[in-house]
DNA sequence: AGCACGCCGACT
DNA sequence: GTCGGCGTGCTC
């Protein structure tokens, strides 16, 4: 005597490369609505599932459908736009739609029952919206400048997208603010997402918008979201998200697949940086998906940079624009931009990690009472250790990479797969004693400037200090924020890091920044790294100089100093005029000629497997299967020959890449949808292959 | 991906 | 005689 029951569709949970079908079926009492969350049985287990929309072919069902265990009460279906954008998510990045869909819920909700479900909901009543405002407590005593004004007004004139080109200083944040205030103010219900590149960025950026909308909105109108938060905060502010108690979401790219029922507008922060590629599962772009999303919706987008990614800077082309351009030059109250100071190498002593001129601007500095950056990209005390005798290195016994040393606590650590073990007293192939560390890390630069400084005395009369924030010291809780907190206490006076600090963090005294090894970068084979590094040092420089009253007391202009061996490299000369613009279209006439992005669509397929042979065997019989088949959009598509990847092998798995080059995003697109069974196929032929992945518009080839 | 089922070595 | 190794195959 089972109870009636009727067909229901619904996403779980399916691996990636699972050959189960998208949507599965279930049975049920009632008809559910789609986007409800459920409880059914998968397999021998009981996994959360979303109810979907009908599948429009009308696959072949099993003969018997399972019951659907539980359906989770009390929260509102996950709407319509949210399940497009997870449908174009998965289809775009070829990934399952149950993969994307489940991993876009915050982690805790798939763990819970329908009991435990209602039992949180019930605690967290869905909050009273805040009394909206009193108009007199807002805040819009903030005098935007002219510019600003100018982009605010083209912002409420135009629907967009909007690409706000503004040097470091011109203050985009105030923008972005004053553009969130007028969309929510517009409509009492509405919400906005803003998203930064790191999570590190998110607290200072909640306390600037708490500080405008609080009293405006109520605190609980602001959440923030980043996988740093523990389950319950992530799933709360998932939850105040989904049901528009909060207007405003900050976060890092994971948010742009929050449930936001009332979006209007979304911005993104530093647009070009490489942070919004996802790197591993759905390898999305939060940045192209953000301007998706607001298309799909009708809701405003904003990508604000400095040094925008060429792909934005291209569709912002006045000639064709399918982007608007607001461009915003002027540094506001923060003082010039920076000069540059460029080193020739080759005409400084040898070896010589800091050149002698750089030793004595920092010298002049520190003892006039200032602060200086010193970059260099790389972690630990030397990249590898070296036997004179014998020709040792140390190498990775598990990755084709050296294991680096880390003076600090004596060991050896390989950046790739983490092995780490103690240095040894001699060389481990030959027994003698002398091996010695080659090339410089942040710890090195750390201990010899501290050593070249040791008799410069500040005007407090205290001797120079030296400081260092990398991955290495920032690693327990808290440690961040308290070393950046001594920095501005001006407790450092030289800080040695690697790019997490030249992103973002407003060191207000600082007047120097130097870049000591950034020539890698020039001549690398990846195409977008000069991009990279033009950011890098922009915002670099744009950390010097911020405080325009501290500048003018000191009289001290600030500088970026920039060690190089090929000071004539084009890229330099863009730089000292901060001259984006000239770099860009340069760069783009480049890609232009060479029919690289933005002027063509790339993928890559990539195998990993036991051996390198393997990796490379299977990405060719996938190619000529791809051949044979004559898949669609393949005579659009140029497939290149499969390459290993620039560090072959980590932890013991070797790797191996194929790249696909289109003109046209469609037919690149019907090839990847169409090979995928195919891949499917091939992977059972090829015993040693570990896995394949497919990354779309990848950003680092 | 889980988590089954399924056929071969060292234990009670 | 069983416990358990991970090879391979499916999930409405």
């Amino acid at each position: 005597m089972s109870t009636p029951a009727v067909p229901v569709h619904i996403v779980v949970p399916t691996p990636a490369h699972s050959s189960a079908a998208p949507i599965l079926s279930y049975a049920h009492d009632v008809p559910l609505p789609a986007g409800t969350l459920v409880r059914v049985p998968l397999g021998a287990r009981e996994v959360l599932g979303i109810t979907w929309d009908e599948p429009q072919g009308a696959g072949s069902e099993p003969p018997k459908l399972r019951r659907v265990a539980a359906v989770l009460e009390g929260l509102a279906p996950l709407p319509a736009p949210w399940r497009r954008l997870v449908a174009f998510t998965a289809r775009y990045y070829q990934r399952s739609l149950g993969e994307v869909a489940l991993s876009a819920l915050p982690p805790s909700l798939r763990e819970l029952t329908a009991d435990q479900l209602a039992r949180r909901l019930r605690r967290v009543p869905p909050g009273t919206p805040a009394p909206d405002a009193d108009p007199a407590a807002s805040s819009e005593t903030i005098v935007l400048s002219a510019e600003q004004q100018g982009a605010a007004a083209e912002m409420d004139a135009h629907s967009g997208p909007f690409l706000l080109f503004g040097s470091t200083g011109s203050g985009k944040t105030e923008v972005y603010l004053h553009a969130v205030q007028a969309a929510l103010t517009r409509d009492p219900g509405a919400q906005a997402l803003v998203l930064v590149p790191e999570i590190n960025l998110t607290p200072q950026l909640e306390a600037r918008f708490r500080e405008r909308f609080e009293a405006l909105w109520g605190a609980s109108a602001i959440v923030s979201l980043h996988s740093a938060m523990t389950p319950a905060q992530r799933l709360r502010s998932w939850l105040a998200a989904h049901t528009g108690q909060a207007r405003i979401v900050l976060g890092t790219r994971m948010a742009i697949l929050a449930s936001l029922p009332r979006l209007v507008l979304i911005v993104v922060d530093e647009e070009h940086d490489a942070s919004y590629k996802q790197q591993e599962g759905a390898r999305y772009s939060a940045r192209d998906l953000a301007v998706w999303r607001a298309r799909d919706v009708g809701a405003r987008v904003i990508l604000g940079s400095a040094t925008p990614s060429l792909e934005s800077w291209h569709a912002s082309d006045p000639a064709a624009p399918r982007y608007q351009r607001l461009h915003m030059p002027a540094r506001i109250g923060a003082g010039e931009l920076p000069r540059l100071r460029l080193i020739d190498m080759s005409q400084q002593p040898r070896k010589a990690v800091f050149a002698p001129p750089l030793i004595a601007a920092i010298t002049e500095r520190v003892q006039r009472g200032e602060q200086c950056l010193v970059l260099l990209n790389r972690r630990g005390f030397a990249p590898v250790l070296h036997c004179g005798a014998c020709g040792w290195k140390s190498g990775c016994p598990h990755c084709s990479a050296t294991q680096v040393f880390h003076k600090s606590d004596r060991t050896l650590r390989c950046h790739h797969c983490g092995a780490a073990s103690p240095v040894p007293r001699a060389c481990p192939d030959c027994g003698n004693p002398d091996i010695l560390p080659i090339g410089r890390g942040t710890e090195q630069l750390e201990e010899q400037l501290a050593q070249l400084l040791r008799n410069v005395i500040t005007p407090q009369r205290r001797a120079a200090r030296v400081a260092r924030i990398d991955a290495d010291t920032t690693r327990a809780r808290g440690a961040l924020k308290a070393q950046l907190a001594q920095m501005h206490a001006g407790d450092v006076d030289v800080l040695v890091g690697t790019q997490m600090v030249a992103k973002g963090h407003d060191f207000r005294r600082v007047t120097l920044v130097a870049a000591v090894q950034p020539d890698g970068a020039l001549f690398s084979s990846d195409f977008r790294a000069p991009e990279r590094l033009f950011a890098l040092l922009m915002q670099a420089g744009g950390r010097a100089g911020r405080d325009a009253r501290y500048m003018k007391a000191q009289q001290s202009a600030p500088e970026l100093w920039v060690q190089t061996w090929h000071p004539e490299h084009p890229l330099f000369a863009a730089l000292r005029g901060h001259d984006y613009p000239a770099f860009a279209a340069r760069q783009l006439a480049e890609r232009e000629a060479a029919g690289m992005p933005p002027f063509s669509h790339q993928a890559l397929l990539r195998a990993d497997a036991r051996t390198q042979e393997a990796a490379q065997d299977f990405l060719r019989a996938a190619s000529e299967a791809a051949r044979t088949a004559q898949l669609p959009g393949m005579d659009q598509v140029f497939l290149y020959p499969p390459v290993p990847l620039a560090v072959q092998r980590v932890a013991n798995v070797e790797r191996a890449q194929m790249l696909l080059e289109s003109h046209h995003r469609g037919a690149l697109q019907h090839l990847l949808a169409a090979w995928q069974p195919l891949l499917h196929a091939e992977r059972t032929r090829h015993r040693a292959l570990v896995r394949w992945l497919i990354d779309v518009d990848p950003q680092a080839i």
